[in-house]
RNA sequence: GCGAGAGUGGCGGAAUUGGCAGACGCACUAGACUUAGGAUCUAGCGGGUAACCGUGGGGGUUCGAAUCCCCCCUCUCGCACCA
């Protein structure tokens, strides 16, 4: 042992022993609770950078005090390792994608190693392996045997800087999540998950996710975005025959449609008008349309804008004929592309129908005030009384949506409905370095998935690195050119590949048996681990990741791969690391490397920082000088038990002995900080007070002097004391304690050691301090016995000096009691 | 605009049930030790000479409010014509 705190040489000690013990590795034969924690793995970028230091170490707290409290504890870590960084390094340097992400993996692997995270490294898995993404193929067949991948010619967001396609989730205010660049329309054929058939389970199991924050949870609901409402037909009035079909939630203002409008990409909307006069109108409507709409990023200050079609429909309920609009605040992909015109009720109707001058009906009244069509402002939205409604005049608006949608039934002109805001999942990528997808296009049998015998379709390793000509895979005659499966005959291979979010889908269940070779899961242990106990990342995945996962596990689950309902059991969203006020970036220039960190002042001291700073879900504000307490704190306690080892080891064991009066005190802050801290990391994950009050409790320890220190039974419980902390501080700094924990004499590690349980008897205190107030105002203190009677506390109270003087002459109301803790007295006024 | 969250010293943050506001740490100040200090130790550290005043602002409930209720302001995040 040395005088000198010296992190680097502690650290590499603990690391190698704990891999040459293999220590944290987990197996399914262990008679303790099983518990999985899972940190989001991270793409291979090139070296661990802030955020990681920071999730990585919440979920390293967490491993190791579960297992101190006797639970089987499973924390992989692998590597989500497809995706474009990697493509476009390639291009840059000529470096294969492969190359490049397999020499980040394996130096963000050291650098992990490097910050002592117990992981079961034996689990360790890379996406971008063929024996993981082979799988993944075979999902992709069944789900497409299924119907649940399909593919479509649709209208997709489209980036030009990363040349490839994005899922709705991916485009964030018109930007492209990766790159921010603009992201414009355009049209392929591509593959989709039908995530939509699980929108009504997503969005129900958002009840069962209680260990979730409710941000995420209203997110997701918004996402999925569920409507209750019908659908009702207008037919034309030239051929009534054919109908226009909208949905709407507001069943009960039908009374008040007076106009139809669709939206621009709506079939109709150039059909309507065919040979009318208004043909020429609406085309050049539909021409403007489409180039401000890629033109402009804001959607939302857009006017309102239509043309008039020149047809007309009827209005079941009232009979009358109403004008179709083509209009540009109709979105197409949402409801039918078409809605009535309800201008009363409905402030976007209200407006296009103060620009064409279309007719107000008000029919729903409001309870509070009367509503004039030629005087209101704006619509009136909220529910009322129905109102120039035919029979159904009189009824509320609740009563009336029901009995509407009854009545479209009777009469054939629509049904109750439910639509969803959520689309399906676009996971056709245009690009080289991805899991490519199963299929092949075959003249004769058209689609056919590739035999799963044949799997996996493994992405050919040579290839030019162009960057030119689009996809990659596309210009590669060995893999595209093929024989069908099912014929025999010339058949071409699909080159699109995976999102790379299919990965991250399910990767969390293939840790449970990564080794498997057979089939992508061992069912017995993936249901051993599953669900994952606690899931810990940045809460940027909140619609993205965490709604595609739970997607997954859902297909997984009806397929017979797994057993649970739900992936995640409990979520932990932490915060960003910022500096300066803003996110650490490499554009903005305020990155802290933690390698630096590392090198000088020792993994732990990095870690103590992270979780010491700021609770885990909040942000956390980077400061240097806060960094170099954290290292302070470690050397003090370094230096105090090296100073004063020798009395330490010889000093008696006192833990089960009744300590003397004057050290009561002292036992029941060390039993006070066990409890504080157990607490921080049962209910909250609060950490940042749970290391505040180890702090505390060695201040305290710290501050004795050698005159009380050479007393055996002062030693006694000091070695408690710091014995204690030593514990308690091993999840969060398990290098510097384990090597404490040795050097203060013990032979079994500390990391099989349980957690400390407090002693609630040496909680209890005898006396107490009572604060004393005056109109609720402190005005002094006094201590009494914890079991004096209320008569007693109150003659004390109004006798402490400071309390007389502000009491004198004048007339006690009352005295409020709060037992052991206050008095106040209450002068009348 | 809608939805969610948050506003506490110079800074990061404590105060778990309505009961001592500012724990713990950083920065700062003074002192000690020292050839030296970006090391260490000791003391101080919300404002105000004081009475007092202080948890974004204003009102309220209460013996008592950072905490509960109402109104307003600011910031962050998410969604943004979803019919």
């Amino acid at each position: 042992m040395q005088d000198r705190y010296n992190p680097q040489e502690i650290e590499s000690k603990w690391q190698e022993i704990w891999e040459n013990k293999q220590s944290f590795r987990a197996t399914e034969d262990d008679p303790r609770p099983k518990y999985y924690l899972l940190e989001m793995f991270p793409y291979p970028s090139g070296q661990i950078h802030m955020g990681h230091v920071r999730n990585y170490s919440i979920g390293d707290v967490i491993a190791r005090y579960k297992r101190m409290r006797g639970f089987n504890v499973l924390h992989p870590m692998g590597w989500d390792a497809f995706g474009l960084p990697a493509e476009n390094a390639a291009i840059e340097r000529g470096d294969h994608p492969a190359k490049w992400t397999l020499e980040n993996i394996s130096y963000m692997r050291q650098q992990l190693k490097k910050m002592g995270f117990s992981y079961d490294w034996g689990r360790e898995l890379a996406t971008c392996d063929e024996n993981y993404y082979r799988w993944e193929q075979l999902f992709f067949i069944e789900m497409f045997k299924r119907g649940l991948a399909y593919k479509k010619l649709s209208t997709v967001n489209w980036c030009d800087s990363c040349d490839t396609v994005l899922a709705n989730e991916q485009v964030i205010e018109e930007l492209c999540w990766r790159c921010d660049q603009e992201v414009r329309e355009k049209k392929l054929e591509q593959w989709f998950f039908r995530i939509t058939d699980y929108a009504d389970e997503l969005l129900r199991d958002c009840d069962k996710l209680t260990g979730w924050p409710e941000k995420v949870l209203t997110m997701q609901r918004n996402w999925i975005g569920k409507s209750l409402g019908a659908t009702i037909r207008f037919p034309l009035v030239e051929e009534p025959e054919e109908a226009i079909t909208v949905f709407t939630t507001r069943q009960d203002t039908v009374f008040g449609a007076t106009f139809l409008s669709i939206a621009p990409e709506h079939p109709l909307a150039l059909e309507l008008s065919r040979g009318t006069d208004q043909e020429k109108e609406v085309r050049q409507f539909l021409n403007q349309v489409r180039k401000v709409k890629h033109s402009h990023k804001e959607t939302h200050d857009f006017e309102k804008e239509g043309a008039f079609t020149g047809a007309y429909c009827l209005n079941p309920f009232t009979e009358e004929p109403i004008p179709i609009y083509i209009a540009n605040f109709v979105l197409s992909e949402y409801g039918t592309g078409a809605v009535m015109g309800v201008p009363a009720h409905d402030q976007r109707d209200f407006e296009f129908a103060q620009i064409y001058g279309l007719p107000i009906q008000i029919v729903i009244e409001a309870p509070d005030r009367l509503l004039e069509a030629h005087k209101i402002m704006e619509a009136y939205i909220d529910e009322g009384t129905m109102i120039s409604s035919g029979t159904f005049t009189g009824l509320s608006s609740e009563e009336g949506k029901k009995e509407i949608a009854e009545h479209l039934e009777e009469q054939g002109w629509g049904k109750k409905d439910i639509r969803y805001r959520l689309r399906d999942w676009g996971i056709s990528r245009q690009r080289y370095w991805g899991a490519p997808i199963p299929i092949i296009y075959c003249e004769k049998c058209e689609m056919v998935p590739v035999p799963e015998d044949q799997l996996p379709v493994v992405l050919p390793k040579h290839i030019a690195f162009t960057g030119e000509g689009g996809s990659l895979l596309t210009q590669l005659e060995e893999f595209v050119q093929v024989t069908c499966p099912q014929c025999g005959g010339p058949a071409t291979r699909e080159t699109d590949t995976m999102d790379t979010f299919v990965e991250s889908s399910w990767y969390f269940a293939r840790y449970a048996s990564p080794d498997e070779n057979r089939a992508p899961l061992d069912k017995k242990r993936v249901d051993y681990w599953l669900p994952v106990d606690q899931y810990i990342g940045g809460v940027e995945h909140a619609v993205l990741h965490l709604l595609y996962a739970r997607f997954f596990t859902k297909v997984l689950r009806d397929m017979g791969w797994l057993s649970v309902d739900e992936p995640f059991v409990n979520l932990l969203t932490q915060g960003m690391v910022i500096k300066d006020g803003a996110k650490m970036s490499k554009s903005k220039g305020n990155v802290v490397d933690p390698q630096f960190l590392i090198d000088r002042f020792g993994a732990d001291t990095a870690r103590l920082f992270a979780l010491f700073a700021a609770p885990p879900e909040k942000d956390l504000e980077w400061n240097d000088q806060g960094v170099q307490g954290s290292h302070r704190f470690l050397s003090r306690l370094w230096r105090f038990v090296y100073q004063n080892r020798d009395r330490l080891m010889q000093a008696p064991s006192v833990a089960t002995q009744e300590p003397s009066a004057e050290l009561k005190d002292m036992r029941r802050q060390i039993h006070r900080t066990i409890k504080k801290v157990t607490e921080d990391m049962e209910v909250r994950f609060h950490f940042n007070t749970g290391i505040a009050a180890i702090m505390e409790l060695f201040n305290v320890l710290s501050a004795l002097d050698e005159k009380a220190m050479a007393k055996e039974e002062v030693a006694g419980w000091t070695k408690y004391g710091v014995e204690r902390i030593v514990i308690l501080l091993y999840p969060f700094v398990p290098h510097v304690a384990s090597q404490l924990w040795e050097d203060l004499g013990h032979k079994e590690a500390l990391d099989k050691l349980s957690w400390p349980e407090y002693d609630v008897g040496a909680l209890e205190e005898e006396t107490t301090i009572i604060v004393v107030q005056v109109n609720g105002k402190l005005r002094g203190r006094i201590s009494v016995a914890v079991d004096a009677i209320e008569e007693f506390i109150e003659k004390e109270a109004l006798a402490e000096p400071k309390v007389r003087s502000f009491i004198e002459g004048k007339k006690i109301d009352r005295v409020v009691q709060v037992p052991r803790r206050l008095v106040n007295i209450v002068l009348s006024r």
